[in-house]
RNA sequence: GCAUCCUUAGCUCAAUUGGAUAGAGUACCGGACUUCGAAUCCGUUGGUUGUGGGUUCGAGUCCCACAGGAUGCACCA
């Protein structure tokens, strides 16, 4: 018989490979002793896990094909989702078979579709052009989804998958006395939503905010507080006076350069813990936070540690007398560099000439530090692409160093944003503040609902998540790596494929439960719900634990924005088609079941990339 | 110069990680509110997936070359 050669085994997946084996256990034991009556009971013992209908799938075809042809893992690795839906819900491609079989695809699966078509999870089970197309019984699916979606309520799509691992997510790192821009939107919520979705899977998350805190640039601050600052004025207004005073540093500097030594000298009684510079440092810290943390409570952002650089001020001299003793540093130009030509990189420059570190350093020694400290199983970086081959270079010097942890280190990468007009940058004033966009979106949003909803209650708070809702959406709405161009008009629309569709789909179906109160949810005839809108709700509201691992794996929460918008358009056109609060009891109860079912899952979808869900707006 | 990333409908973006006829939104045009929320829904139009090769049953996806854009490459972070 054929087997399949060079077919590497899949390892490091070991606790889902174990779990898949359990379950595939759990049903054969089942199947064989007739424990249930139909593979859809045996689903609605499991729960809400998304990946078993390709399992059960995979099983009832490995009845059909040997073991040394194709494992039942590979199958299920190879049952998809048809391109359009008019075909069915899952698929089988046959092409890999053909070889062993000595057949055409086409034919393999015309008969292995003969085989299975009379089962009764299944509606139909149709062969086309060597593809075995499946529609399953959406009054059966449903009778497993919606139950389990009520029942799990805040829970529903989560898991414990993993469980008692540790992960590190670093994200939004913003400059103290610097302004919080569009620019830093990114860091922060993609990697809140990282944040989340790990929390939500059952990971253990620290999340870290790695403040940009230390450095020459607070010996000019300093210098310029003390000629033409003041506490006042900083306490009153935190950000645009620091900015202005150390924009003024920067004026006076160019006619007198003696400001600068004057800042060198202020930045080491820093570095020396004088009394002194540690008191103004703190204000400026401080008060940057103040102003900060404002932003983050509009955005629902929350970190466990704002351990910053000036926190890993004093773990450096370790690092480099460990890159010392284990032979990795070069002097070179009077600096000293890891090289890393063998691996094709330009060397990993440690040291400066005068002998005092750099980002790479303390890099180096954050990362050595949460291994001490969390013990971390996956330490992620959420900082920009044009870092990539800094976090490159130094995942590298990790591995040099001899810790099999540098393979646990990620860099989660995202493309630039840029102005329309040109790059953001504060040095050239190209600055757009992310606290004014999340302010004009909540006032556009407050003049739609004073147009559309007058009576409305709350109505400043409600505008206040709707309208930071479309900024925060939008911007997990595309794939981390492109690059984008800032734009006001995409930014403050609310129509299509945004955040407030989502969140009206949301406020829509909270209306209609409202509007009929209490039914009960344990008589319902889920063969009510067979009809195609339906039946594209239940399969949307199935895939929820599927989407939250894949967009993990990939750290792209934007997987799960999307599917964010698969559901509410799905429900969105059931609605249209179905009146739900009509006569019959019978049918009115299954589709309230269903509408309640949605209105969760869109509450936790939306909590997943980081948008409240109002119940009226 | 070297390296990495990006290029899909007029515009903004997807595409189950190599699968079937490449999908949405937006814009344009045309329909649907005395009835559960019209921030909604339905329909029409829109494509040589930057170009040229290769790999294979099968390529937007993998490989090579080229073009355009972005980013990085020694004392900033």
């Amino acid at each position: 018989m054929l087997k399949k050669s060079g077919t590497a085994v899949n390892s490091s997946l070991s606790l889902m490979t174990k779990g898949f084996f359990i379950l595939r256990a759990i049903l054969n034991w089942m199947f064989k002793h007739e424990k249930l009556a139909s593979p859809i009971d045996n689903l609605a013992n499991i729960g809400g896990n998304m990946k078993d209908l390709k399992v059960m799938i995979a099983a009832l075809l490995a009845e059909h094909i040997p073991t040394d042809v194709m494992t039942e893992q590979e199958i299920s690795e190879l049952v998809e989702y048809p391109k359009n839906v008019e075909m069915g819900d899952y698929a089988f491609p046959c092409f890999k078979l053909a070889k062993a079989y000595r057949k055409s695809p086409k034919i393999i699966a015309e008969e292995i579709s003969e085989l299975i078509k009379d089962h009764n999870m299944f509606t139909e089970v149709t062969p086309i052009a060597g593809f075995i197309n499946f529609k399953i019984n959406a009054g059966a699916l449903a009778e497993i989804v919606i139950p389990t979606v009520l029942k799990e309520k805040e829970h529903y799509g989560s898991s414990d998958m993993g469980q008692n691992k540790k992960i590190i997510v670093e994200y939004s790192s913003v400059n103290i006395a610097k302004p919080f821009h569009m620019g830093h939107i990114r860091s922060t919520m993609i990697g809140e939503s990282l944040h989340r979705i790990y929390d939500f899977l059952g990971y253990d998350t620290v999340a870290i905010n790695h403040l940009g805190d230390y450095g020459t640039q607070f010996g000019k601050l300093i210098v310029a507080y003390k000629k033409w600052g003041s506490e006042e004025a900083i306490k009153a207004n935190p950000i645009p006076e620091l900015l202005s005073i150390y924009v003024k540093f920067h004026q006076e500097a160019e006619e007198h350069p003696e400001l600068e030594d004057e800042a060198r000298a202020w930045f080491t009684k820093l570095e020396n813990k004088d009394e002194e510079a540690v008191r103004l440092w703190t204000l400026f810290r401080d008060m940057s936070l103040v102003s900060f943390n404002r932003v983050y409570g509009k955005l629902g952002v929350t970190f466990d540690s704002y351990a910053g650089e000036s926190f890993y001020s004093d773990k450096m001299p370790v690092i480099l007398s460990e890159l010392r003793s284990k032979n990795l540093l070069q002097k070179s130009e009077g600096a000293e560099i890891v090289d890393l030509e063998p691996y094709g990189m330009p060397p990993a420059l440690i040291t400066k000439k005068d002998g005092s570190s750099l980002y790479m350093t303390r890099d180096l020694a954050a990362a050595k530090y949460r291994k001490d400290t969390y013990d971390f199983d996956k330490n992620i970086y959420v900082v920009g692409s044009a870092q990539r081959l800094h976090f490159q270079q130094w995942f590298k010097v990790v591995e040099l160093m001899g810790y099999e942890w540098a393979k646990d280190c990620v860099h989660v990468d995202f493309g630039m944003v840029a102005l329309e007009e040109g790059s953001l940058s504060t040095r050239k004033g190209n600055v757009v503040f992310l606290e004014d966009v999340l302010d004009k979106a909540t006032e556009k949003t407050l003049e739609i609902i004073n147009e559309k909803n007058p009576d409305l209650e709350n109505k400043e708070t409600v505008a206040q998540q709707v309208g930071i809702g479309a900024v925060v959406f939008q911007e997990l709405y595309t794939s981390r790596i492109k690059d984008y161009a800032f734009s006001w008009s995409k930014t403050l629309s609310f129509e299509g494929e945004t955040g407030p569709y989502v969140q009206y789909t949301h406020a829509r179906a909270c209306s209609v439960l409202r509007k009929v109160g209490e039914f009960d949810e344990n008589q319902i005839d889920y063969s009510v719900l067979s009809d195609d809108a339906s039946k594209e709700v239940i399969k949307s509201l199935y895939k929820f634990n599927e989407v939250v691992v894949l967009a993990q794996k990939n750290n792209e929460p934007h997987t799960v924005a999307r599917y964010a918008v698969e559901i509410a358009q799905n429900f969105n056109r059931f609605y249209h088609d179905n009146a739900i609060i009509v006569d019959d009891e019978t049918t009115k109860n299954a589709r309230l079941a269903l509408v309640k079912a949605v209105e969760i899952a869109l509450r936790n979808v939306l909590k997943l990339v980081c948008l409240e869900a109002p119940e009226k707006m």
